[in-house]
DNA sequence: CTGTCTGCAAAAAATTTGCACTCTC
DNA sequence: GAGAGTGCAAATTTTTTGCAGACAG
């Protein structure tokens, strides 16, 4: 089962309220390119071209700005598959159940994958380092299913 | 226990010529402020800073070239803390028992730990999702030891 | 000599910043 | 009309590339 990215409008209104940030129509539109495009991981100048074709005009600049002030807000999540820019992508739930990402070596494709084994992991690991995790990050490097076969050539 | 980064010399010149680089001077510099520099995770800047330091004179964009072919080798390993620059390590082990990094969100501390559950893990993962996973990387979030007192003021 | 490697400077790419203008409360 | 937000262009930062010379087999 993949969770379909959902983002809630009035909720999130209010959290934009509580910092005295507003809710404009570019981060607005910024926000939507995310829910149109659930499972990509979008950087920043992914977003600026999207936006574009829908009309919409928006400089680069501000999609840098409101991509920072949306990771602020934990509204996203930036991460980096090392391919030299940051990605974006909706962050489901602030402090729990984060997807791990499953990158192909090979196609570059990057797959998304669920298990609460880390969870566990969290806790050993919280206990036996004194650290107070919160989050984290988790990438598997590998070959996927399509570029197995393809090699086996 | 902690194991020193440590490379073995010769091996690692049969490793070039394998490849038919070569082993130059430049090169063992870099490795060296790895090796002198055991744990810390420099960029770029931070290596050729060091062998400046050295009176080694060379250039950044060789540093940036004996870091990409490090990398390629698996000599050295290639990430990223979000700090909008590249950072490398000594990779023990071309295929195993990597460390995971706890990053501080207070003081940007990086610390290392060891766990063998995570090759549990990849197991399990390789095994749902039909993915040959080969390497993996990950970051933990949190507080550490010294931030968490100090927070309690 | 031939091909690899290096340094330098220029180029490219990603991100940030300054500033004038616009919009909202 | 004060402060927040935006667009644009310029600046900054990181990384890559072109090229002429140096070096190794």
């Amino acid at each position: 089962m993949i969770c379909m990215a959902t983002i809630n409008m009035g909720d999130l209104k209010q959290r934009f309220q509580e910092r005295q940030y507003k809710l404009t129509p570019q981060r607005q539109i910024v926000l939507q390119a995310f829910v149109d495009n659930p499972g990509k991981h979008l950087s920043a100048e992914d977003v600026h071209n999207i936006v574009r074709k829908q009309s919409a005009e928006i400089g680069l600049a501000t999609v840098y700005r409101t991509l920072e002030l949306l990771s602020d807000m934990d509204v996203l999540q930036k991460m980096d598959f090392g391919d030299g820019r940051s990605r974006y992508e909706i962050n489901e739930d602030s402090s729990e159940h984060h997807h791990h990402h499953l990158i192909c070596l090979s196609c570059g494709t990057v797959k998304e994958f669920e298990d609460d084994l880390l969870e566990t992991l969290e806790t050993v690991i919280a206990r036996k380092s004194n650290f107070k995790i919160v989050d984290h990050q988790v990438k598997f490097y590998g070959y996927c299913d399509k570029c197995q076969s393809s090699r086996e050539d």
